[in-house]
DNA sequence: GAGAGTGAATAACATAGGTTATTGAAATCG
DNA sequence: CGATTTCAATAACCTATGTTATTCACTCTC
């Protein structure tokens, strides 16, 4: 199952029209991109809106001076803004981290599943809130948190979010992120998101070798990045997740 | 004209139909605060659209030890994420700052924009899009500005918004935040925000004193925050506002 | 109109995190 | 396979911002 399929499904229920329509989305208008180059660039017009199918990418905004932000990452199954064409340019741009596959779903694709496809809609309205809820949550991370707390909560979000698109196994994943691209979402610099990584790994609260991630206590990486899970809303009607499903 | 009518309407051009409706929901199920009080609490079932009709009021997310941050701010004719009544419970409270009057929009209300008012949608669309925007540009002020670009960028956009919604009289407008509001908006200590307002002052980029800010250059103030306004994309198709529209 | 509370200003001092530079180890490449 | 680039680690030093405390000016209230 798919990683967009499989993290929708964690809110709504989804007929298999639901799901074939949502496979077939994920399988045309593709576009492959290398690793750290951008995919949607700042000023641009927004044409289409992007889906992840695989890799991982970022949004990210820059200042003149070069100071870079890295305001969200995509993960495998993420998409941008829903309705972005209706605005006139873009604010941000869209850069690949590691190789890329792209879906482009167009405004018809939206048409058609406003009509036929009523459980989509509330789904990718859930993931466009979650969306909302995630950039908040990054002001409370880069405006509150000590570098270890904010550093802690980045990776607990993403291991999260991988674990929700079905991309972890066990305890561990799969982690393309430099500790330049930390540094870039966490307002921190290069050299403090090591001395960080340093402390975590001395806590024994992460395992961060080569590109693989593994969290061998996930409660204590919550713990030391306050981290509290509500703010992803990975719930449906009558039935929760828990920390360890 | 109400502020929600006059910043919508930077937008999307709205016939008398479409304003009435607009006037309509925003006169109905109203409700009063006082100062400093929430409105809805972290945990609570969103039940309606939040839209303040009067007074400034604010998002904010706490950790337990109580550091608080305002991850953004609602001016009147502001209204908070439309279709939030989706989610199971919320992941922020909203605070009154002033005196505030809200109405609640209901789901119906939703329902029946939807299909009889197709210009209010896309301006509520727009309205969101732009909401996110300006959750990512607070990213990037909290993790990448100075102390003072910061201050300049936060004083930027408040007034930007407020002249949207008709609410600034030449380079002057009511300023009811207190120097804690504005640090737990930058991530700043009170202490800091004092000093960086003294230096915006003795720079002649604000004249802030009682409850009233005047912003006598825009422009420098502008080149202070390095603020660029595309983020609140305040633009129609074939025309544009300039900075001192 | 004295007392209580809030918001602003300022001072003295402390520290988390930034900066610059160097080195080594892996990837990547021609 | 050696050359080149990228990424991670570490050290020495620095500064922007935080902390704690005090005072002053208002405004509210009884």
């Amino acid at each position: 199952m798919s990683p967009l399929v499989r993290k929708l499904e964690q809110f709504v229920r989804l007929s298999s029209a639901d799901r074939a329509c949502l496979t077939r989305a994920a399988s045309e208008r593709l576009r492959k991109f290398g690793p750290r180059v951008d995919i949607v660039r700042e000023g641009e017009r927004p044409k289409d809106v992007q889906l992840v199918v695989a890799g991982w990418a970022c949004r990210y905004k820059q200042l003149e001076d070069g100071r870079r932000q890295v305001v969200s990452f995509f993960l495998p199954g993420d998409s941008c803004d829903l309705n972005v064409f209706i605005l006139r340019e873009m604010d941000h741009s869209i850069g690949s981290i590691t190789d890329c596959t792209i879906a482009d779903l167009s405004r018809d694709f939206f048409e058609e599943i406003s009509v036929g496809y009523p459980r989509i809609v509330t789904a990718l309205w859930w993931e466009s809130l979650v969306d909302a809820a995630i950039q908040r949550e990054w002001t409370l991370n880069l405006g509150q948190r000590t570098a270890l707390e904010r550093m802690a909560h980045l990776l607990c979000e993403l291991f999260f979010r991988l674990r929700l698109a079905g991309l972890t196994n066990g305890d561990g994943c799969d982690f393309p992120l430099t500790q330049a691209d930390l540094a870039d979402a966490s307002g921190l610099s290069k050299v403090h998101v090591n001395r960080t990584l340093q402390e975590l790994r001395s806590a024994n609260l992460i395992v961060l070798k080569g590109k693989t991630l593994v969290v061998p206590d996930l409660r204590r990486l919550m713990n030391a990045g306050l981290f509290n899970a509500n703010y992803l809303h990975m719930e449906r009607e009558g039935r929760q997740l828990d920390a360890t499903e």
